[in-house]
DNA sequence: CTGAAAGCGCTTACAG
DNA sequence: CTGAAAGCGCTTACAG
């Protein structure tokens, strides 16, 4: 029967040492599964440390080792769809790899960002790095790689680091292929700031697949038919209204995100603007409520990229000398009820 | 001008103290801004410290001193807007006072909470846990009791913890009572399942909330109404698609959260039901998307929830003699689009 | 104000 | 297969 009591909390490996008859060094072979221990002794160490209560010191077992068995996520956001699904999917690997996830957001702040490679944040504290969708600058890069781990980078690439993401330019062709493909010729973007001070990466990549499409179509670009949003629901919304108030509005909309897409559906919808009669509407994600507003939208596979860089670090951390990987994931156009071809065609 | 070198990623305190002049000790009361050192012994130190790149082992520290600096946060799922604004509150918090966030999902699954106690996952490697969301067996509350350092809880209670939450009962009670005073007779539940392995809080009491209401307008408690679901989109919807196919109709439902309640909307919109003409729907939440869907629901300050259950924590930390906390957070009934009288009224 | 020294609890060569 | 011992890098009484 299994008991922990207050004495069984503080046990440490010397206790059970002491309890099996053995040495400390013993111990610490047995119960890692480590080879050069009979199984007679191997029993009798588990049996006293389960008796006792025992749990490792992952101090001490650190400052000797240098292993934390912790795994640092740095992410911009955590509630928001994109992130908290990568996230979860992330952990859950890691999980189960007997690793623990130190979360570390950066709540859309510059300074902290800043603050975190600075200020040498996550040193000596992990085995492992992830950084979610930042567009790393090169002293970035370098404070990285002085931490002396391995670094995953999801949703950006590296030539330093392994990656994990979407074609983010062909994503946006492929919204945008699908408008023009439906004869709309003037067709606007919500897209995010290309200043914004975070820096991600997509956006960038979005807005230049979206200006490629447009090239390939034969249509000349409108600098005007640009709105910068901030990748929310109310940051949709107001974009949307900046380009109603075009003098000559877009028969079709690309919005770079699917919760974007969601706020500029509503602002439609209060404005009396008919989608998709008379605006078009297509996104990028498959989130979760994007089946509910009927969104077409480019679907990209978010809970699988999480766990694809989880391997990757799990990974390099097995084999040190492993060179960076690279991995695209697909996306896949979602035709659903907010595009159609212009009026009048 | 900041460097910092390969040289400069090992430096220990051993180092800086030769930099200095200075013995291990003074380093360490400088860096750590403790008394007991002159203004310009403490001067140097931080020179020398920042010319090396020193950074703190954390292991060291935490084998010595016994503080890790983590926190630790049990959360059934990390994927959903409530825990994800919850989570981001409660880390921002934690961040800012210089600690770190030990992320561990249950990912939904009754086995990872077995595993979470059992296995003593959590044991030395925090300084404090905030559980979320989970009505605690008493054996939980003694392995947690058994970590010996400060325990919050989010959205449930326990005698021996500090808890944040909002009232359950009276959220429901608010909802319910906003349908029976419309003139609903015949309402609907859209709910968590009573029996769902993890034990979550919030079905129980928000079903109670509803019985009472009901009751409380005289109105007779009718099971084949009370239809079970699992917090999804997916789920409300399907548990609409029962409640429509009862012989007797509901004209009005209750749904425990929002994203349940966007379920029942969809599966309503499809089936032709008009909301609020044919059937009223009022949720719990005030999730982003609830505006969007003109949702009339039970707003709950969920970030404020998250920070102070970050707060309730430092402050079991600055004092550890300090008695368990119970902070309830105020509901507000947001009505919107998707409640009316009964049609025939 | 300062330093010498003990010791936190492990892991890891090393020797047998 | 096993153990004695060193040492990882800090913090903390303690003494001066």
């Amino acid at each position: 029967m299994e008991r922990s009591d207050a004495g069984g909390t503080r046990a440490s490996i010397a206790d059970v040492a002491r309890g099996a008859g053995v040495s400390t060094a013993s111990v610490s072979r047995s119960l890692r599964g480590l080879g050069g221990v009979s199984e007679g002794t191997r029993a009798r160490v588990v049996q006293v440390a389960r008796e006792l209560g025992y749990a490792i010191s992952p101090g001490a077992s650190s400052l000797r080792s240098g292993r934390t068995r912790s795994i640092a996520v740095v992410t911009p956001f955590i509630d928001r769809w994109f992130f908290g699904r990568a996230l979860g999917a992330f952990e859950s690997v890691l999980q189960q790899a007997d690793l623990h996830v130190l979360l570390h957001s950066l709540h859309g702040s510059a300074e902290a960002r800043r603050r975190l490679f600075a200020e040498r944040i996550l040193h000596r504290r992990v085995d492992a790095v992830l950084i979610m969708c930042l567009k790393l600058e090169q002293h970035e890069i370098d404070a990285l790689r002085a931490l002396d781990v391995p670094v995953a980078l999801l949703g950006s690439h590296a030539v330093d680091f392994s990656s994990v993401a979407i074609d983010d330019f062909s994503a946006a062709r492929e919204a945008v292929d699908h408008l023009t493909g439906l004869g709309h010729r003037r067709i606007g973007l919500i897209g995010g700031s290309p200043v914004d001070p975070l820096h991600f990466t997509a956006p960038v990549e979005r807005r230049a697949g979206y200006r490629d499409a447009l090239k390939s179509a034969g249509i000349a670009r409108d600098r005007e038919l640009e709105a910068d949003a901030d990748y929310t629901v109310a940051g949709g919304e107001r974009a949307m209204a900046r380009l109603l108030d075009l003098p000559q509005r877009p028969t079709a909309v690309f919005v770079e995100s699917d919760e974007m897409a969601f706020g500029a559906l509503r602002f439609l919808r209060d404005a009396r603007v008919r989608v998709p009669d008379d605006l078009s509407v297509v996104g990028i994600d498959d989130h979760e409520m994007s089946h509910l507003v009927n969104l077409t939208t480019v679907a990209q596979p978010v809970a699988e990229q999480g766990a694809a860089a989880a391997h990757a670090l799990l990974a390099a951390l097995a084999d040190r000398s492993r060179p960076p990987s690279r991995v695209m994931h697909p996306t896949r156009l979602v035709v659903r009820g907010t595009t159609a071809a212009p009026r009048g065609t």
